[in-house]
DNA sequence: ATCGGTAGTAAAGCAACTTTACTTGGGAGG
DNA sequence: CCTCCCAAGTAAAGTTGCTTTACTACCGAT
């Protein structure tokens, strides 16, 4: 007996299918922390406070991380400190270098994030799994390598 | 004997995976319609010409199809217009509507871009059978579902 | 002493939108 | 008929998130 619903998503394209999943699992967690009383924070942001979590950054240093100019890190620092997310130290190595490290208040919001995203995840893990599918960890993986190689670039808007 | 070069892309988190495949392939599309004369074209035409190719549409069925305003659908028109790529015409239901067509052009691209997302795909998909992997396309397809449903919002910039 | 390189900042420019506001053509109801 | 309203389309200004251009400041090396 042949099965006559066709699902419209066997036909497309894996790129396609690979945009629309990003953007629906993205939305779904900005969605989430938007919820949880973070809806002035961006992905980008999230992007800044992970590149900053451990001892701190210059703006050069972010800018080079997130793949945008220095300028453009230097008016997300801008923007961040006039909300108390993260502050402009003096540099322990000196010159005009400006150590940017996180406030609580950021290391707050990372925690949560993370966990909100691992959460999210693996209620997705546990939808695939009960129609008998895995997470397409490797798959992905090997996409990435065998497009970027070792050197994979910095996570920016898609277009 | 253990393994001690830890692949860092193993304990990344899945929507990072999706993130960073999504824009990877995305760019290597576009490189290879750039280098065939088409750095003209921002993905967003592509689905413009997409949603088009049939009998066309009108510009605000093309702004609810791309997730637009009617407005900025409009700006889209008239820019892929002035170039060629589409033309206004009278509707066969009359009113103030108007019928938005491909030119030859355009068909001309929608060709040319898909079979060069095929072949990209194809290669990537050789790529993943070297190791063993399939194309995830059923665990894409079930993590669409799970986070959409049967209503699959149109693909937009993602951040 | 000054030269050059790097960090940071300031200001203007730009692309791709949205928001606000208007015009126009065609029914539907009275 | 007439008018009232709605949907399609357009015009213009505003917004956002960057880049480009141009500048200043600090430092170490020659």
């Amino acid at each position: 007996m042949r099965v006559t619903t066709h699902d419209p998503l066997e036909r497309t394209e894996i790129t396609f299918l690979l945009g629309m999943a990003f953007q629906l699992v993205l939305g779904e967690f900005v969605g989430r922390l938007d919820a949880a009383g973070y809806d002035d924070l961006r992905p980008v942001h999230g992007l800044v406070f992970q590149a900053l979590g451990g001892a701190g950054a210059t703006s050069s240093e972010l800018a080079e991380q997130l793949g945008v100019t220095k300028q453009a890190a230097g008016q997300i620092i801008d923007d961040l400190e006039r909300r108390c997310y993260v502050e402009r130290q003096a540099h322990p190595a000196g010159g005009r270098r400006k150590l940017v490290v996180l406030t609580d208040r950021a290391r707050t919001h990372l925690a949560v994030a993370g966990q909100t995203l691992h959460e999210l995840e693996e209620r997705l893990a546990a939808q695939l799994r009960e129609v008998g599918l895995e997470m397409p960890r490797a798959e992905l993986a090997a996409m990435i390598r065998a497009l970027a190689g070792d050197s994979v670039p910095p996570l920016r808007p898609v277009w």
